[in-house]
DNA sequence: ATGGCTGAGCTACTCAGA
């Protein structure tokens, strides 16, 4: 099964972008991020006709998130944390693979700048009521895919000059704490499984030739529970997405699961 | 060292992104 994850920096501005992916790439499920758009006005017809179902948990210009789907996901759901902002983060749902039961929860975690605002109080808190409530299914032995946008840099080699990132939201040692903490709940960061030392990136802003000198972060990520390892196959930052015309900043990252 | 770009909503400009 091929489980893929994509910032996509609005569906309605990059829907041509989408389809061709999806249909160079094909995966299984396709989880998205900052989608900018509620239900009404998400292009469920476009991604029908290819034959995906789409679940959406939209929000009108900012945020936004959703399953694109070949396959059945059983108890959908918008509510897995109780955000104090109500803004759309997070969707859940459950797959079936071969005899495992896993649950799969796509994010996109606030950025959280300027760190002297109340903007980073707020991804300090969302990031907190997420990890109670990851740590209450993991004791429960729950196999879990957790993928998305997480605006976090979890160590210096994930970003192009860390000195400059010091004092940014993404960077900034208590969020690396906070992702620390998820990793020691048993989580396992598959990028990182698969390459421990490797340099790859899966965002470049839009500024200054980032693309270009290869100015990157890796904020996306896939973290799977312990119980899941045996099943892993492939992890891959597909770059090509981010090479094209009209390109959303982050590019696509793949899992090969069986 | 700073500002560079993009999208939504709306139609002038702000907010947000990271």
């Amino acid at each position: 099964m091929l489980i893929a994850s994509w910032n996509v920096n609005s569906v309605r501005a990059r829907i041509e972008n989408i389809l061709t992916y999806i249909k160079e790439t094909n995966p299984d499920i396709l989880m998205l991020q900052e989608i900018k758009t509620e239900e009404k006005n998400f292009p469920k017809e476009a991604f029908k006709e290819i034959g995906y179902n789409s679940f959406i948990f939209g929000q009108k210009s900012y945020n936004g998130v959703a399953f694109l789907t070949k396959v059945k996901i059983n108890n959908i759901c918008l509510d897995f944390i109780k955000d104090p902002k109500k803004q759309s983060r997070i969707i859940t749902g459950e797959i079936n693979l071969k005899v495992k039961k896993i649950k799969i929860i796509n994010i996109y975690v606030p950025n959280g700048n300027p760190i002297d605002s109340e903007k980073f109080d707020y991804k300090i808190k969302w990031l907190e009521m997420f990890i109670k409530n990851i740590k209450n299914i993991i004791k429960k032995k729950e196999s879990i895919i957790i993928s998305g946008d997480f605006n976090i840099i979890p160590e210096e080699i994930d970003c192009y000059n860390a000195k400059k990132f010091e004092n940014d939201a993404l960077f900034k040692i208590e969020i690396r704490k906070k992702y620390r903490e998820l990793i020691n709940l048993g989580l396992n960061d598959v990028f990182r499984h698969f390459y421990k030392n490797k340099i790859e990136y899966t965002y470049w802003d839009y500024f200054a030739g980032s693309w270009q000198k290869n100015n990157g972060l890796r904020i996306d990520h896939f973290l799977v529970t312990s119980n899941l390892i045996e099943n892993l196959k492939k992890i891959n930052i597909n770059k090509k997405p981010r090479s094209k015309q009209k390109p959303s900043d982050h590019t696509p990252i793949e899992l090969e699961i069986n």
